[in-house]
DNA sequence: GGACCATACCGCCATC
DNA sequence: AGGATGGCGGTATGGT
């Protein structure tokens, strides 16, 4: 960890106070709990003067874009207008402090300023479920998953609707600091350290609540006993549909498949019990109901891009300091 | 890393 | 007519 680890976050007119205050409260509020170097947070603003963020709350920030020079973490804490480009200041100071190594992460909206400064060409992106098919019509060249609460691209990070913001902070600190002062601060916040799943189960649970008790219950079960032998016909027999029937509900409800959301599933409950028990990867294996431990290796590289062995290093819960 | 086999996925169409 | 369902089969993906 680089000592201290500046972070800025920009404020702009129309700022969203939502966004912005999940930022604050995650990298700016002092922390004496932790007992190692926290961030070093600012705020700065892209018009000079105070500026007007939603709900009639004004904020006069300390500095201007001259801070994002210096900063190791830029957070863009959503866009006023998806459809008003940013302006080229902001743009091109973005673009430097990537040339430069920086990490740059938006929230919510804020995925349109960095899609227009170009740090997502050929990247995966994700934004809020209201925004994805504007993004990916007007940036083709980026792959936009619409159902996940957030993507890590390494320097660049992007989250899905509003709330989602909190889930990529928590995964920032987590990347930066380990799992143990993560759930810290996420107990601090009273907020669970890790929401699983994507978007698109809370946009339909929230569409039509009823709907997805059916498969609610069926996600739990499976969850339940991720050990087991599950294949997807068996799965639509319990829950009493056609295979065809039940992968398109699958879909529907949770915005993947039912074999990737069981992989996925199985993969957190990997992560956990690396962070947590000092089991052999060929018992965690077994116990995730991965088959062998060279599949578990194969989807943790994928999905992680570290092995499982050095997730535990990292993150195991003693240890909980690495450079980013 | 690649080859092989099994299964999962999804578009298409008929049916309820 | 129109929406939901289920079967079929080609292709993609996963597991060994």
């Amino acid at each position: 960890m680089l000592s201290p680890h500046r972070v800025v976050a920009v404020a702009y007119q129309g700022l969203c106070t939502f966004e912005f205050g999940i930022v604050v409260e995650v990298f700016g509020l002092p922390r004496p709990e932790v007992t190692v170097p926290w961030y070093r947070f600012k705020v700065c603003s892209l018009e000079a003067g105070p500026v007007r963020a939603t709900g009639g709350v004004t904020v006069q920030a300390v500095g201007g874009l001259n801070a994002v020079r210096r900063a190791h973490t830029i957070v863009i804490p959503g866009w006023r207008d998806a459809d008003e480009r940013p302006p080229d200041v902001l743009l091109d100071a973005l673009r430097r402090a990537h040339r430069r190594g920086a990490r740059i992460v938006s929230i919510c909206s804020g995925v349109f300023v960095l899609a227009a400064a170009g740090l997502l060409d050929g990247k995966r992106a994700t934004t809020h479920w209201r925004y994805a098919e504007r993004l990916a019509a007007r940036f083709p060249r980026i792959r936009v998953e619409p159902d996940v609460l957030y993507v890590d691209e390494g320097q660049v990070l992007t989250s899905a609707g509003s709330a989602a913001g909190m889930d990529l902070c928590l995964h920032i600190v987590r990347s930066d600091y380990g799992a143990e002062i993560a759930n810290q601060v996420a107990k601090r916040l009273v907020v669970p350290p890790h929401r699983e799943g994507g978007q698109a189960q809370y946009v339909s649970a929230s569409v039509h609540a009823d709907a997805t008790r059916g498969l609610a219950r069926l996600l739990e079960w499976m969850h339940g006993g991720l050990h087991r032998n599950l294949t997807v016909e068996a799965l639509a027999r319990h829950a009493r549909m056609s295979r065809r029937s039940f992968a398109r509900r699958f879909r529907a409800e949770t915005g993947t498949t039912p074999h990737r959301w069981l992989t996925h599933q199985r993969l957190l409950a990997a992560q956990r019990r690396l962070e947590s028990t000092d089991e052999s990867v060929d018992e965690i294996a077994e116990h995730v109901g991965m088959q062998t431990a060279a599949t578990l290796r194969h989807h943790f590289r994928a999905s992680f891009r570290t092995s499982p062995t050095a997730y535990r290093r990292r993150f195991t819960t003693r240890s909980t300091q690495r450079s980013p």
